[in-house]
DNA sequence: TCACATTTGTCCGTATGTATC
DNA sequence: AGATACATACGGACAAATGTG
């Protein structure tokens, strides 16, 4: 909150690296580097720029954490504009909640609030051309788990689907983050086949709701089941938890060296 | 959508500052770096591990940019532990709303969506330091007011300073990143004090709302609060993205030598 | 299959700027 | 003000990977 508005960014003291780094972006976001294209080779660009290629390396670290870009070694390769930004959010999400800044319970009821928000909207937005896609969904997950197997990458898309149909982008984002971190956690716990279908059988109700334009009933549908989901997704975070322990090992290497503050 | 989960994690291809990272992140989290803690040099991490200088500046660099350290130049300087995740998330959700266009009709609508949650749970878990604070802020933002200052920091962190009251780290971290675009707004139209008095005095409505635990009042004020600021938020809009047609310039520098996929 | 060129990945030596004492 | 410790940055070199002829 200490926080003052920043008109002008400060010159001298800013690292050259940083400046490297926000200079592409710009350029990225202006659109002058599109998704699939590639840069000039990093020798390249330290010349252009006039700095080290070491300078060069580090702006291009910070571009490829944070989504923009991804970098191929050998011949041909070299950095290639992406998109990925919203798989960064997922996993300094998931950071936040590993290093308990963002507790279970918080992150299930946001999710719960949110994703009711956006059933609400979906109902009201949702084409054809969504509710098609969620149909095709649940018909694929359903066929699935009719011959046995479980249907982890429908169940999670479902969710992503009904973000989509909300038509709000923020939703959409904020959704796909934390479906990420539902994705990380369900995958490490084994599901029953009978869960996977109960959870389809509920999806499909509430596909149900949304064609009839009934959103009160979709509201109500999706709360739930994310009641119903909410259970076991604490109770494998807490297995998680437990086997952590079991991880510790003596990596103290540098433990030595610490001096606390 | 079409991700599969990854049950190994490749162990020849990876590169050397990726391993340093993770090594020193999975340290931060089980607690043997705390926050405040210094790490040894980057010249004595790199004989610890046996690499170069380079790689272990381009591992500081990913820690950086993911919130967990912070890397102060100069004599007695280095790398400090620090916890800010969220404020990196932020950041990121600015990057991907930028990045994708998100519309203002679309950002309006998920904020004030967003901030009637907020409010509804702020009602619930608000503090007495966080109406305090509160309050300090709506007296610093009127004392402006008063002497015939705008008040654009205390308009923006009312926002966050609910956000945080709600006790809900997901919706502090959203509310924060669409309060940073909101500001970039409205920092660029100039207010007249009398819609600064105005909202000024809404905000203290909504504490006392809170005060009294009146959720339902609370959630009306916001809404009526949003739908007022939402206007002048669209009107600017179009003010802004008129001027933005002008500042297209000849960033091409590299442009020439981009290869398109 | 076999070189070959390209480009990233890594290391080293050195110099400079900067904050602290 | 001077010495010290540290990050920052440059340039050269070689290794490793990868696509191409």
């Amino acid at each position: 909150m200490e926080k003052k508005p920043v008109y002008f960014n400060p010159i001298k003291n800013r690292r050259t690296f940083d400046e490297i780094s926000t200079e592409i972006k710009k350029m990225i976001m202006e659109g002058i580097f599109k998704p699939g294209d590639k840069l000039p080779s990093e020798s390249e660009i330290a010349r252009q720029f006039n700095v080290g290629r070491q300078t060069v390396r580090e702006a291009l670290r910070l571009l490829e954490l944070s989504g923009f870009l991804r970098v191929h070694k050998g011949g041909g390769g070299g950095s290639i504009i992406t998109n990925t930004i919203l798989d960064t959010i997922s996993k300094s999400l998931l950071d936040a909640v590993l290093m308990k800044n963002i507790s279970v319970a918080e992150l299930t009821r946001a999710r719960s609030d949110i994703e009711k928000l956006v059933i609400s909207q979906a109902v009201e937005n949702a084409t054809e051309e969504d509710i098609s896609l969620l149909n095709e969904n649940i018909s694929k997950g359903s066929k699935k788990i009719a011959r046995g197997v479980q249907a982890f990458e429908e169940n999670i898309g479902f969710h992503i689907l009904l973000a989509r149909a909300s038509k709000n982008g923020v939703f959409t984002i904020v959704v796909e983050s934390i479906m990420a971190i539902v994705a990380d956690f369900l995958s490490r716990i084994p599901q029953t086949l009978e869960i996977s279908a109960r959870v389809m059988g509920e999806h499909k109700q509430m596909v149900d709701a949304i064609v009839e334009r009934d959103k009160e009933l979709a509201i109500k549908l999706m709360d739930a089941h994310l009641g119903f989901v909410d259970v076991r997704f604490k109770s494998s975070f807490e297995e998680i938890a437990a086997q952590k322990k079991i991880h510790q090992e003596g990596k103290a290497a540098l433990q030595s060296e610490v001096t606390r503050a």
